[in-house]
DNA sequence: AATATTTGCGTAAACGTTTACGCAAATAAG
DNA sequence: CTTATTTGCGTAAACGTTTACGCAAATATT
């Protein structure tokens, strides 16, 4: 029925371990011949038995990718990266989403460990530690992309720690002296502590003890967004606040607006992600853009090189993009 | 290095087969022994190779999923359905994301193929004729979900015709006489011509001949929201207008709210998917929520009894959601 | 107690590809 | 012209699992 490679041989006249050794453009073979098979190939209808192959093959070009289904839509960007530097090496790309429940989990990830994999890659996944230690157990090469998990498990991520001092001081700039920063401390414990780090020390160093109420939030989502603004009241105490992901940062300009409350005027928003949601709202969102594409090319590229060590991290750069959330707080002043 | 059926055969004294149709849980074996090879399966720390059993099954229990990386939000809603349906049904999903390059649509799609696979779904795909040929030509079973692409091609999507027929009798009770539908006419053509039939047929039941100049775009994408404002001008020479997806429809309601306009007042919008991103608006748009979990349930399940031919059409049903984005006209009136 | 059926498991082949090894022919080097 | 090297390709084993077939032991049926 399907055609196979043994097929392409006898059609012409060569053995298996020939028209393999052409097809994957390994070992010698000649020219011509070798243009014969492949014209064979196509003509034929051929498709490679890539389970054979793995089956074979001592080392795997197949990259599994763990995708939260509760999809922060930057994992598309990332994703998007991953395929184009993929293509580029040569390397192919398994997609799992991995939900909330945890024997769902467990059967994903197990599917995903019953390839020939090369290595696994993490998207900002909120992964269930009992699903991690079965990860960690296996010898797979692991990477968490946009997030860091722990010091077993290489990373490639923003310098979180510096993307909310370089916020911290560009509201400071701008005159803000009471700044919230707003989003969950779960489920990347790392990066939350480094955010919150950032935070404190920024504030700090323009003379500000900060102010722990002004840390808030459970989970980042919308809703949250939505909550903080409930949860502080109006007038809020803050003239600024920091979004951590763009999602909460759509909550607060929408929690603050039904509140009757004018962004920027009454309350300042920069949001970390900048991805194309922050062009859907008005005022447009000013954003510290982080660069998911080239997240995804790097995890390739790097596991493509093998040399990550469990400890190695690595930073992308991230931009910060003017929208139309931020204004002087004494601005407010003058028109009051 | 890695263990195998082998290594859990020899310390459980048994043969290879047998350890095989125990985890498999095919043909005939004792339900003691097979709790201790289970046991020894998961102390050992065991993982099947999915690739060596693929290679020697018959049947594949693995499907391939195809979708757009120019990615409307609603593929994650199907993909979830797919994939807790797959899970019940104890099928595997490989997701594989299709980008516009068509030499990379096609590798991907080859890297699909070769695979041992049940079947391909794609999502809502704006897929290539050379592609699509491919995938035609080979003999594995395709369905297209959220998507109509031609009549050899199964599908399950919402039905289009009543769906936009719907939205126009809402809005022609709300008391709305010129109404715009704003979208792609491309890469859906089934799709686009059954909403316009919808758009036209319902305008003639209620006695009015609609006006070819209001049904317009040229893309599925937020731009083409914004552009839609630019290209009719303010005033609008309709008082309502149906997007043919959410992300168009937030580009109407941001290009309305650019040029000055007060939604529902100048503009009422009904939207068609239905997605959360309806949420993030200001306000809430109303919609016709597409079913998308259902639709993957349903890929899945369809796919799992075979009983597919090329002619089958599943529809899910659509929901009217109420938001604020839409108002009678008269109201306009009135304040006027 | 003799025969029939069922149960539990082992044997061995098969799936399609890759690859180490080796051999003969072709080519190069001396 | 002889010896050394390179080229092109075939042989055969290996990857880990599944499964048709068959056999002996256990159980059921008369």
């Amino acid at each position: 029925m399907t055609i196979t490679i043994k097929d392409i041989a006898n059609k012409a006249g060569l053995s298996p371990a020939s028209v393999s050794r052409i097809l994957t453009n390994r070992g010698r073979f000649n020219a011509e011949t070798a243009q014969k098979v492949r014209d064979l190939a196509e003509s034929m209808g051929y498709f490679k038995n890539q389970s054979a192959a793995d089956l074979s093959q001592k080392e795997s070009r197949v990259i599994g990718v763990l995708v939260p289904s509760s999809h922060t839509n930057f994992a598309d960007e990332i994703i998007k990266g991953m395929q184009s530097k993929a293509y580029e090496l040569n390397y192919e790309l398994i997609v799992a989403f991995v939900e909330s429940d945890i024997q769902q989990q467990i059967q994903t990830v197990k599917s995903l460990l019953s390839r020939n994999l090369l290595a696994i890659a993490m998207l900002a996944i909120d992964i269930d530690d009992t699903v991690l230690a079965v990860l960690l157990d296996t010898n797979v090469q692991l990477i968490s992309v946009s997030n860091q998990l722990n010091n077993k498990i290489p990373s490639i991520s923003s310098n979180n720690y510096d993307t909310v001092h370089d916020i911290v001081d560009y509201l400071y700039d701008n005159g803000h002296r009471d700044i919230a920063l707003i989003g969950s401390s779960r489920p990347e414990p790392i990066v939350a502590n480094l955010r919150r780090q950032g935070f404190i020390n920024a504030l700090s160093e323009h003379g500000i003890t900060y102010n722990p109420d002004f840390i808030w939030g459970v989970e980042n989502t919308y809703q949250t967004g939505l909550d903080a603004i409930k949860h502080f009241g109006v007038p809020l105490p803050f003239s600024a606040a920091i979004g951590s992901a763009d999602i909460i940062s759509i909550g607060l300009l929408n929690g603050a607006k039904d509140a009757q409350l004018s962004i920027p005027e009454d309350l300042s928003i920069v949001t970390i992600d900048g991805t194309d949601l922050t062009q859907l709202t008005r005022p447009i969102l000013t954003s510290t853009k982080q660069n998911f594409q080239l997240m995804g090319q790097l995890a390739i590229k790097s596991l493509a090189e093998k040399k990550l060590s469990p400890h190695t991290i690595i930073f992308t750069d991230t931009t910060l993009v003017l929208g139309g959330t931020v204004a002087s707080p004494l601005q407010r002043g003058k028109e009051n």
